[in-house]
DNA sequence: AACCATGGGTTGACGTGTCACCTCGACGAT
DNA sequence: ATCGTCGAGGTGACACGTCAACCCATGGTT
Protein backbone atom coordinates (compact mmCIF):
# COMPACT_ATOMS: atom_id res chain seq x y z
CA UNK A 1 0.00 0.00 0.00
CA UNK A 2 2.10 2.91 1.31
CA UNK A 3 4.69 3.34 -1.24
CA UNK A 4 7.06 5.93 1.06
CA UNK A 5 7.03 8.89 -1.04
CA UNK A 6 7.00 10.70 1.51
CA UNK A 7 7.65 14.26 2.04
CA UNK A 8 10.62 15.11 -0.13
CA UNK A 9 10.79 15.90 -4.01
CA UNK A 10 13.29 15.41 -6.63
CA UNK A 11 14.30 19.07 -6.36
CA UNK A 12 16.12 18.68 -3.26
CA UNK A 13 18.81 16.22 -3.32
CA UNK A 14 21.11 19.02 -5.73
CA UNK A 15 20.49 21.56 -3.79
CA UNK A 16 19.27 21.50 0.25
CA UNK A 17 21.61 18.17 0.72
CA UNK A 18 20.08 14.70 1.76
CA UNK A 19 21.75 11.81 0.56
CA UNK A 20 20.22 8.92 0.00
CA UNK A 21 19.87 7.47 3.30
CA UNK A 22 19.23 10.64 4.80
CA UNK A 23 16.24 11.27 2.98
CA UNK A 24 15.14 7.30 3.49
CA UNK A 25 15.19 7.78 7.33
CA UNK A 26 13.46 11.39 7.13
CA UNK A 27 10.76 10.02 4.72
CA UNK A 28 10.44 6.70 6.74
CA UNK A 29 10.35 8.08 9.96
CA UNK A 30 7.72 11.31 8.70
CA UNK A 31 5.20 8.29 7.14
CA UNK A 32 5.73 6.08 10.73
CA UNK A 33 4.75 8.82 13.02
CA UNK A 34 1.84 9.55 10.76
CA UNK A 35 0.43 6.44 10.64
CA UNK A 36 1.03 5.84 14.63
CA UNK A 37 -0.13 9.49 15.37
CA UNK A 38 -3.53 8.14 13.07
CA UNK A 39 -3.66 4.89 14.45
CA UNK A 40 -3.28 5.93 18.32
CA UNK A 41 -6.02 8.07 17.80
CA UNK A 42 -8.61 5.63 16.21
CA UNK A 43 -8.07 3.04 18.51
CA UNK A 44 -8.72 5.88 21.32
CA UNK A 45 -11.59 7.11 20.12
CA UNK A 46 -13.09 3.75 19.33
CA UNK A 47 -12.67 2.38 22.96
CA UNK A 48 -14.05 5.22 24.82
CA UNK A 49 -14.47 8.71 22.21
CA UNK A 50 -11.61 10.01 23.60
CA UNK A 51 -8.82 11.96 21.39
CA UNK A 52 -5.32 11.91 22.33
CA UNK A 53 -5.28 15.18 23.18
CA UNK A 54 -8.40 14.65 25.90
CA UNK A 55 -6.61 11.28 27.10
CA UNK A 56 -2.84 13.85 27.65
CA UNK A 57 -5.11 16.21 29.45
CA UNK A 58 -6.52 13.95 31.70
CA UNK A 59 -3.28 12.17 32.44
CA UNK A 60 -1.57 15.37 33.10
CA UNK A 61 -4.77 16.22 35.60
CA UNK A 62 -5.02 13.16 37.05
CA UNK A 63 -1.30 13.06 38.03
CA UNK A 64 -1.46 17.02 39.49
CA UNK A 65 -1.63 17.48 43.53
CA UNK A 66 -5.48 17.84 43.86
CA UNK A 67 -6.16 16.68 40.39
CA UNK A 68 -6.57 20.50 39.18
CA UNK A 69 -4.10 22.61 37.83
CA UNK A 70 -4.28 26.16 36.71
CA UNK A 71 -4.32 26.62 32.78
CA UNK A 72 -1.16 27.73 31.89
CA UNK A 73 0.76 25.52 34.26
CA UNK A 74 -0.48 22.68 32.05
CA UNK A 75 0.83 24.52 28.97
CA UNK A 76 4.03 24.37 30.21
CA UNK A 77 3.31 20.59 31.67
CA UNK A 78 2.62 19.56 27.95
CA UNK A 79 4.35 22.23 25.78
CA UNK A 80 1.15 23.48 24.12
CA UNK A 81 0.17 26.71 23.26
CA UNK A 82 -2.68 28.32 25.62
CA UNK A 83 -4.56 28.82 22.76
CA UNK A 84 -4.69 25.16 21.88
CA UNK A 85 -5.08 24.37 25.62
CA UNK A 86 -8.46 26.57 25.85
CA UNK A 87 -10.32 25.04 23.19
CA UNK A 88 -9.26 21.74 23.91
CA UNK A 89 -10.49 22.13 27.79
CA UNK A 90 -13.53 23.94 26.44
CA UNK A 91 -14.36 20.91 24.19
CA UNK A 92 -13.65 18.94 27.50
CA UNK A 93 -15.49 21.01 29.40
CA UNK A 94 -18.57 20.09 27.64
CA UNK A 95 -18.26 16.34 27.75
CA UNK A 96 -18.41 16.93 31.56
CA UNK A 97 -14.72 15.33 31.55
CA UNK A 98 -13.10 18.65 33.19
CA UNK A 99 -14.31 21.67 34.77
CA UNK A 100 -13.39 25.70 35.08
CA UNK A 101 -13.06 26.64 38.62
CA UNK A 102 -12.54 30.31 39.42
CA UNK A 103 -10.21 30.38 42.39
CA UNK A 104 -11.22 34.03 44.31
CA UNK A 105 -8.66 36.26 42.55
CA UNK A 106 -7.60 36.00 38.44
CA UNK A 107 -6.72 32.01 38.91
CA UNK A 108 -8.51 29.90 36.79
CA UNK A 109 -8.16 25.75 37.73
CA UNK A 110 -8.90 23.06 35.43
CA UNK A 111 -10.30 20.37 37.49
CA UNK A 112 -10.70 16.82 36.64
CA UNK A 113 -14.35 15.86 37.56
CA UNK A 114 -15.61 11.87 37.93
CA UNK A 115 -16.41 11.54 34.26
CA UNK A 116 -13.46 12.06 33.45
CA UNK A 117 -11.45 10.27 35.88
CA UNK A 118 -13.57 7.43 34.97
CA UNK A 119 -12.80 8.41 30.99
CA UNK A 120 -9.21 7.49 31.82
CA UNK A 121 -9.09 5.03 34.17
CA UNK A 122 -11.49 3.26 31.33
CA UNK A 123 -8.93 4.23 28.10
CA UNK A 124 -5.82 3.52 29.85
CA UNK A 125 -5.48 -0.34 29.91
CA UNK A 126 -6.13 -0.63 26.26
CA UNK A 127 -4.82 2.22 25.24
CA UNK A 128 -1.27 1.28 26.79
CA UNK A 129 -1.77 -2.21 25.11
CA UNK A 130 -2.22 -0.37 22.26
CA UNK A 131 1.36 1.61 22.35
CA UNK A 132 2.82 -1.78 23.43
CA UNK A 133 1.77 -3.60 19.84
CA UNK A 134 2.29 -0.77 17.62
CA UNK A 135 5.42 0.30 18.80
CA UNK A 136 7.34 -1.19 21.94
CA UNK A 137 6.84 -5.31 21.18
CA UNK A 138 7.63 -4.31 17.48
CA UNK A 139 11.45 -3.21 18.98
CA UNK A 140 14.27 -4.77 20.46
CA UNK A 141 15.01 -3.39 23.84
CA UNK A 142 18.17 -1.64 22.13
CA UNK A 143 16.11 0.06 19.99
CA UNK A 144 13.79 0.91 22.55
CA UNK A 145 16.76 2.66 24.41
CA UNK A 146 17.68 4.19 20.47
CA UNK A 147 14.78 5.56 19.75
CA UNK A 148 14.79 7.33 23.61
CA UNK A 149 18.05 8.87 22.55
CA UNK A 150 17.29 9.83 19.18
CA UNK A 151 14.31 11.69 20.68
CA UNK A 152 16.09 13.51 23.58
CA UNK A 153 18.87 14.74 21.50
CA UNK A 154 16.49 16.04 19.01
CA UNK A 155 13.98 17.57 21.31
CA UNK A 156 16.95 19.21 23.09
CA UNK A 157 18.42 20.59 19.79
CA UNK A 158 15.25 21.93 19.87
CA UNK A 159 14.99 23.71 23.21
CA UNK A 160 17.97 25.90 21.28
CA UNK A 161 16.59 27.40 18.41
CA UNK A 162 12.96 28.85 19.39
CA UNK A 163 10.65 29.64 16.76
CA UNK A 164 11.05 33.05 16.85
CA UNK A 165 8.34 34.58 18.02
CA UNK A 166 9.24 38.47 17.20
CA UNK A 167 12.71 38.24 18.36
CA UNK A 168 12.82 42.09 17.99
CA UNK A 169 16.60 41.96 15.95
CA UNK A 170 15.15 40.80 12.78
CA UNK A 171 15.13 42.94 9.98
CA UNK A 172 13.99 46.21 11.13
CA UNK A 173 12.91 48.61 8.85
CA UNK A 174 12.04 47.24 5.82
CA UNK A 175 8.22 46.66 4.90
CA UNK A 176 8.27 42.48 4.81
CA UNK A 177 9.31 43.01 0.70
CA UNK A 178 10.16 39.60 0.30
CA UNK A 179 9.41 35.92 2.28
CA UNK A 180 11.29 35.75 5.16
CA UNK A 181 13.09 32.57 4.35
CA UNK B 1 9.86 24.62 29.34
CA UNK B 2 8.42 20.84 28.33
CA UNK B 3 8.11 18.85 31.10
CA UNK B 4 7.58 15.42 29.41
CA UNK B 5 4.40 14.61 30.74
CA UNK B 6 3.65 13.14 27.87
CA UNK B 7 0.81 10.57 26.88
CA UNK B 8 0.64 8.75 30.12
CA UNK B 9 -1.06 8.86 32.71
CA UNK B 10 -0.38 6.86 36.35
CA UNK B 11 -3.03 4.25 35.79
CA UNK B 12 -1.00 2.88 33.22
CA UNK B 13 2.24 1.29 34.73
CA UNK B 14 0.14 -1.42 37.18
CA UNK B 15 -2.38 -2.38 34.35
CA UNK B 16 -1.09 -2.29 30.78
CA UNK B 17 2.72 -2.96 31.72
CA UNK B 18 4.81 -0.34 30.15
CA UNK B 19 8.10 -0.10 32.25
CA UNK B 20 9.53 2.84 32.76
CA UNK B 21 12.34 2.91 29.78
CA UNK B 22 9.17 1.78 27.50
CA UNK B 23 7.13 4.74 28.80
CA UNK B 24 9.98 7.24 28.89
CA UNK B 25 10.99 6.60 25.24
CA UNK B 26 7.49 6.70 24.45
CA UNK B 27 6.58 9.70 25.86
CA UNK B 28 9.93 11.41 24.46
CA UNK B 29 9.30 10.08 21.01
CA UNK B 30 5.45 11.22 20.84
CA UNK B 31 6.50 14.79 22.51
CA UNK B 32 9.39 14.70 20.03
CA UNK B 33 7.69 14.30 16.58
CA UNK B 34 4.52 16.68 17.56
CA UNK B 35 7.45 19.02 17.96
CA UNK B 36 9.13 18.28 14.42
CA UNK B 37 5.79 18.24 13.09
CA UNK B 38 4.82 21.69 14.51
CA UNK B 39 8.28 23.08 13.36
CA UNK B 40 8.25 21.68 9.79
CA UNK B 41 4.92 22.94 9.03
CA UNK B 42 5.35 26.49 10.61
CA UNK B 43 8.92 26.83 8.32
CA UNK B 44 7.25 25.77 5.79
CA UNK B 45 4.11 28.34 6.32
CA UNK B 46 6.27 31.12 6.90
CA UNK B 47 8.53 30.82 3.35
CA UNK B 48 6.05 30.45 0.44
CA UNK B 49 2.85 29.76 2.69
CA UNK B 50 2.89 26.00 2.27
CA UNK B 51 1.19 23.69 4.35
CA UNK B 52 3.55 20.75 4.98
CA UNK B 53 0.28 18.30 3.21
CA UNK B 54 0.50 20.89 0.26
CA UNK B 55 4.36 20.34 -0.15
CA UNK B 56 3.83 16.84 0.00
CA UNK B 57 1.12 16.72 -3.17
CA UNK B 58 3.43 19.27 -4.83
CA UNK B 59 6.81 16.72 -4.05
CA UNK B 60 4.61 13.48 -5.31
CA UNK B 61 3.28 15.00 -8.22
CA UNK B 62 6.17 16.95 -9.22
CA UNK B 63 7.74 13.24 -9.04
CA UNK B 64 5.00 11.49 -11.67
CA UNK B 65 5.33 10.43 -15.18
CA UNK B 66 3.45 13.20 -16.82
CA UNK B 67 3.80 15.87 -13.53
CA UNK B 68 0.03 14.34 -13.20
CA UNK B 69 -1.69 11.40 -11.17
CA UNK B 70 -4.59 10.12 -11.18
CA UNK B 71 -6.18 10.67 -7.14
CA UNK B 72 -6.61 7.26 -6.26
CA UNK B 73 -2.88 6.42 -7.11
CA UNK B 74 -1.72 9.54 -5.18
CA UNK B 75 -3.51 8.03 -2.18
CA UNK B 76 -1.68 4.89 -2.69
CA UNK B 77 1.78 6.89 -2.76
CA UNK B 78 0.84 9.10 0.45
CA UNK B 79 -0.68 6.30 1.87
CA UNK B 80 -3.91 8.83 3.02
CA UNK B 81 -7.66 8.31 2.91
CA UNK B 82 -9.30 9.72 -0.29
CA UNK B 83 -11.18 12.21 1.33
CA UNK B 84 -8.20 13.79 3.28
CA UNK B 85 -6.77 14.19 -0.20
CA UNK B 86 -10.21 15.29 -2.26
CA UNK B 87 -10.28 18.37 0.61
CA UNK B 88 -6.69 18.90 0.03
CA UNK B 89 -6.45 19.16 -3.88
CA UNK B 90 -9.71 21.46 -3.53
CA UNK B 91 -7.94 23.75 -1.53
CA UNK B 92 -4.81 23.60 -3.82
CA UNK B 93 -6.95 23.83 -6.76
CA UNK B 94 -8.16 27.25 -5.43
CA UNK B 95 -4.90 28.68 -5.38
CA UNK B 96 -3.71 27.23 -7.95
CA UNK B 97 -0.87 25.27 -7.66
CA UNK B 98 -2.64 21.92 -9.09
CA UNK B 99 -5.67 21.55 -11.01
CA UNK B 100 -8.12 18.65 -11.88
CA UNK B 101 -8.30 17.24 -15.44
CA UNK B 102 -11.24 14.76 -16.59
CA UNK B 103 -9.28 12.12 -19.22
CA UNK B 104 -12.48 11.40 -20.99
CA UNK B 105 -13.81 8.62 -19.33
CA UNK B 106 -14.11 8.85 -15.38
CA UNK B 107 -10.65 9.41 -14.74
CA UNK B 108 -9.80 12.29 -13.28
CA UNK B 109 -6.40 13.81 -13.07
CA UNK B 110 -4.35 16.01 -10.92
CA UNK B 111 -1.85 18.13 -12.27
CA UNK B 112 1.09 20.59 -11.59
CA UNK B 113 0.49 23.65 -12.65
CA UNK B 114 3.68 26.08 -13.66
CA UNK B 115 2.59 27.86 -10.12
CA UNK B 116 2.75 24.59 -7.74
CA UNK B 117 5.90 23.80 -10.00
CA UNK B 118 7.31 27.18 -9.20
CA UNK B 119 6.34 27.01 -5.21
CA UNK B 120 7.58 23.49 -4.76
CA UNK B 121 10.82 24.44 -6.60
CA UNK B 122 10.94 27.77 -3.95
CA UNK B 123 10.29 26.17 -0.83
CA UNK B 124 12.59 22.61 -1.59
CA UNK B 125 15.61 24.19 -0.72
CA UNK B 126 15.13 25.87 2.88
CA UNK B 127 12.91 23.05 3.75
CA UNK B 128 15.70 20.17 3.35
CA UNK B 129 17.98 22.85 5.05
CA UNK B 130 15.14 22.72 7.65
CA UNK B 131 15.02 19.30 8.08
CA UNK B 132 18.50 19.01 8.09
CA UNK B 133 19.07 21.26 10.72
CA UNK B 134 16.18 19.67 13.01
CA UNK B 135 17.21 16.17 12.61
CA UNK B 136 19.37 14.97 10.44
CA UNK B 137 22.41 17.05 11.48
CA UNK B 138 21.76 16.28 15.17
CA UNK B 139 22.05 12.38 14.81
CA UNK B 140 25.26 10.73 14.36
CA UNK B 141 25.49 8.63 11.13
CA UNK B 142 24.62 5.66 13.14
CA UNK B 143 21.40 7.01 14.56
CA UNK B 144 20.09 7.99 11.43
CA UNK B 145 20.63 4.23 10.25
CA UNK B 146 18.85 3.12 13.85
CA UNK B 147 16.07 5.80 12.97
CA UNK B 148 14.98 4.47 9.74
CA UNK B 149 15.68 1.09 10.83
CA UNK B 150 13.03 1.42 13.88
CA UNK B 151 10.83 2.90 11.72
CA UNK B 152 10.80 0.54 9.04
CA UNK B 153 9.95 -1.90 11.41
CA UNK B 154 7.13 -0.42 12.98
CA UNK B 155 5.43 0.46 9.96
CA UNK B 156 5.82 -3.62 8.54
CA UNK B 157 4.32 -4.32 11.94
CA UNK B 158 1.64 -1.88 11.02
CA UNK B 159 0.75 -3.31 7.65
CA UNK B 160 0.05 -6.62 8.95
CA UNK B 161 -2.66 -5.50 11.65
CA UNK B 162 -5.39 -3.11 9.90
CA UNK B 163 -7.21 -0.57 11.28
CA UNK B 164 -10.27 -2.48 11.34
CA UNK B 165 -12.72 -1.35 8.29
CA UNK B 166 -15.84 -3.83 8.76
CA UNK B 167 -13.75 -6.64 8.84
CA UNK B 168 -17.21 -8.80 8.51
CA UNK B 169 -16.24 -10.62 10.86
CA UNK B 170 -16.69 -9.15 14.43
CA UNK B 171 -19.84 -9.44 16.70
CA UNK B 172 -22.05 -9.94 14.18
CA UNK B 173 -25.61 -9.95 16.45
CA UNK B 174 -25.69 -7.69 19.50
CA UNK B 175 -26.66 -4.19 18.96
CA UNK B 176 -23.29 -2.70 19.88
CA UNK B 177 -24.22 -2.73 23.54
CA UNK B 178 -20.81 -1.92 25.12
CA UNK B 179 -17.67 -0.41 24.27
CA UNK B 180 -15.85 -2.29 21.06
CA UNK B 181 -12.73 -2.53 22.89
C1' DA C 1 -2.43 60.32 39.57
C1' DA C 2 -1.95 58.78 34.77
C1' DC C 3 0.65 55.57 32.01
C1' DC C 4 2.00 51.55 29.77
C1' DA C 5 3.88 46.82 29.92
C1' DT C 6 3.13 42.19 31.08
C1' DG C 7 0.78 38.04 31.34
C1' DG C 8 -3.19 34.90 32.08
C1' DG C 9 -7.06 33.97 29.72
C1' DT C 10 -10.47 34.38 25.72
C1' DT C 11 -12.24 34.70 21.08
C1' DG C 12 -12.97 34.08 16.05
C1' DA C 13 -11.50 32.89 11.68
C1' DC C 14 -9.32 29.71 9.12
C1' DG C 15 -6.76 25.44 7.47
C1' DT C 16 -6.57 20.69 8.26
C1' DG C 17 -8.22 15.77 8.95
C1' DT C 18 -11.83 12.18 9.80
C1' DC C 19 -16.13 10.02 9.45
C1' DA C 20 -20.24 8.67 7.32
C1' DC C 21 -22.72 9.03 3.61
C1' DC C 22 -23.73 9.94 -1.36
C1' DT C 23 -23.24 9.74 -6.69
C1' DC C 24 -22.33 7.43 -10.71
C1' DG C 25 -20.38 4.53 -14.18
C1' DA C 26 -18.50 -0.33 -14.97
C1' DC C 27 -19.11 -4.97 -14.78
C1' DG C 28 -21.00 -9.57 -13.75
C1' DA C 29 -24.75 -12.77 -12.78
C1' DT C 30 -29.36 -14.12 -13.41
C1' DA D 1 -32.76 -6.25 -19.47
C1' DT D 2 -32.34 -5.80 -14.60
C1' DC D 3 -30.21 -6.08 -10.48
C1' DG D 4 -26.26 -5.95 -7.28
C1' DT D 5 -22.12 -4.37 -6.13
C1' DC D 6 -17.74 -2.37 -6.40
C1' DG D 7 -14.66 1.33 -6.79
C1' DA D 8 -13.47 6.30 -8.01
C1' DG D 9 -14.74 10.43 -6.59
C1' DG D 10 -17.44 13.97 -3.91
C1' DT D 11 -19.84 16.27 0.10
C1' DG D 12 -21.01 18.05 4.74
C1' DA D 13 -20.52 18.10 9.49
C1' DC D 14 -17.56 18.14 12.93
C1' DA D 15 -13.07 17.85 15.85
C1' DC D 16 -8.55 19.65 16.15
C1' DG D 17 -4.66 23.41 15.95
C1' DT D 18 -2.78 27.85 14.81
C1' DC D 19 -2.71 32.60 14.39
C1' DA D 20 -3.68 37.14 15.56
C1' DA D 21 -6.00 40.00 18.09
C1' DC D 22 -8.40 41.18 22.20
C1' DC D 23 -9.82 41.83 27.53
C1' DC D 24 -8.38 42.99 31.88
C1' DA D 25 -6.03 42.80 36.39
C1' DT D 26 -1.40 43.53 38.18
C1' DG D 27 2.68 46.04 38.87
C1' DG D 28 5.96 49.25 37.93
C1' DT D 29 7.38 54.24 36.03
C1' DT D 30 7.13 58.90 35.74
Amino acid sequence: MHQLIGTMGVVDHEQGGLTERELDAWQTFFLMQEVVRARIEQQLQACGGLSNADYTVLAVLSEAPDRRLRIFQMGAALGWEKSRLHHQITRMCGRGLVERQRGDARAIHVALTPRGHAALAEAAPAHSRHVRELVIDRLTPAQIDQLAAISHTILDGLRGNAPETGEDGEAPTDGRAGLPC
